[in-house]
DNA sequence: GATAATGTTGGTCG
DNA sequence: ACGACCAACATTAT
């Protein structure tokens, strides 16, 4: 569920909430799998006592910095949560962790498939170095991405879902970019020409600060929905061109937009607008 | 009620 | 190097 535009949103909401500045009291946790590698015993102990100093975000990461030397470093995959709960007795079943803060409050990490990981690191620089550059940052340059485009034999879907190259997208926005840039998802990154490379630079931090600006994407009303802390779904989902759009006439053009399986993901866009090459 | 699909990532295998 | 396939899970739509 949750790529970049979540993620942040997600981070927003905790900093307003005021959860950096909190002290750890308690950790609980229960579905030990959601902290591995480590055990729930070294888990807690690395934390009860310390403090939440701040927050950032990396790709689709979320990082507690709680020492120079120790982060917490959350990736929430397909369904993770945070919220808060009255008291641990209110915990529902998919809130598989909880913080006691020091001003009292609980915060819990829901998941309801099981999937996200919270781990700590102690250089998170390192932890985190597979990631590529910030697509809404400087270092988004369109020199670079233009010639690593040229330099990739690689399907431009799959290429841009690994987060080596730039992180942050998933599918969502995979599928939004590459309609704002009229390209297949199956196009070989090599063939793109410089006019189509260049759309395509633009077009993914414009998804991407437009899904930012709508406080993300919720789709459906389902357990696993994407909510912030807020418990506010986001409301980017009214903005998609072409995501789960199968069937429906393409916004610049008219033509019915398909779907088709690209990298064992389900893909959307205009065989019009979006031509296979 | 069974079956397919789901927004992520990491592994294997050819 | 790359892509196909699977696994980790639970819920929702069909």
């Amino acid at each position: 569920m949750p790529e970049l535009p979540e993620v942040q949103t997600l981070l927003c909401d905790l900093e307003a909430a005021h959860v950096p500045g909190q002290s750890i009291e308690d950790v609980r946790v229960f579905w030990s799998r959601s902290v591995q590698p480590h055990s729930v015993a070294d888990f807690r102990s690395a934390l009860q006592g310390r403090s939440v100093r701040g927050m950032s975000r990396r790709g689709k990461y979320l990082i507690w910095y709680i020492a120079d030397d120790l982060n917490l470093l959350i990736h929430l995959r397909m369904t993770g949560q945070f919220h808060f709960v009255e008291n641990p007795d209110r915990r529902d079943v998919h809130d598989h962790v909880l913080f006691h803060l020091g001003d009292g409050r609980w915060l819990a990490f829901r998941d309801t498939r099981k999937f996200g990981r919270l781990r700590l690191s102690t250089d998170w620089r390192a932890d985190l170095g597979h990631l590529g550059v910030e697509p809404l940052e400087p270092q988004f340059e369109c020199d670079w991405f233009c010639g690593a485009l040229r330099r990739s034999g690689r399907q431009i879907k799959p290429l841009l879902l690994d987060q080596k190259l730039v992180a942050g997208l998933g599918n969502i926005y995979v599928d939004e970019a590459l309609f704002a840039a009229g390209i297949h998802p199956k196009t070989r990154a090599s063939s793109l020409d410089t006019e189509r490379a260049v759309a395509l630079w633009k077009s993914i931090p414009a998804v991407l600060q437009r899904g930012v600006d709508h406080m993300g994407t919720s789709l459906g009303t389902g357990a696993g929905n994407f909510y912030s802390v807020s418990r506010r779904p986001g409301r980017n989902q009214d903005g998609l061109r072409v995501f789960r759009r199968q069937g429906l006439p393409c916004p610049h053009c008219g033509t019915v937009i398909e779907r088709i399986v690209v990298a064992q993901r389900s893909s959307h866009f205009c065989p019009h607008c979006q031509p296979d090459s």
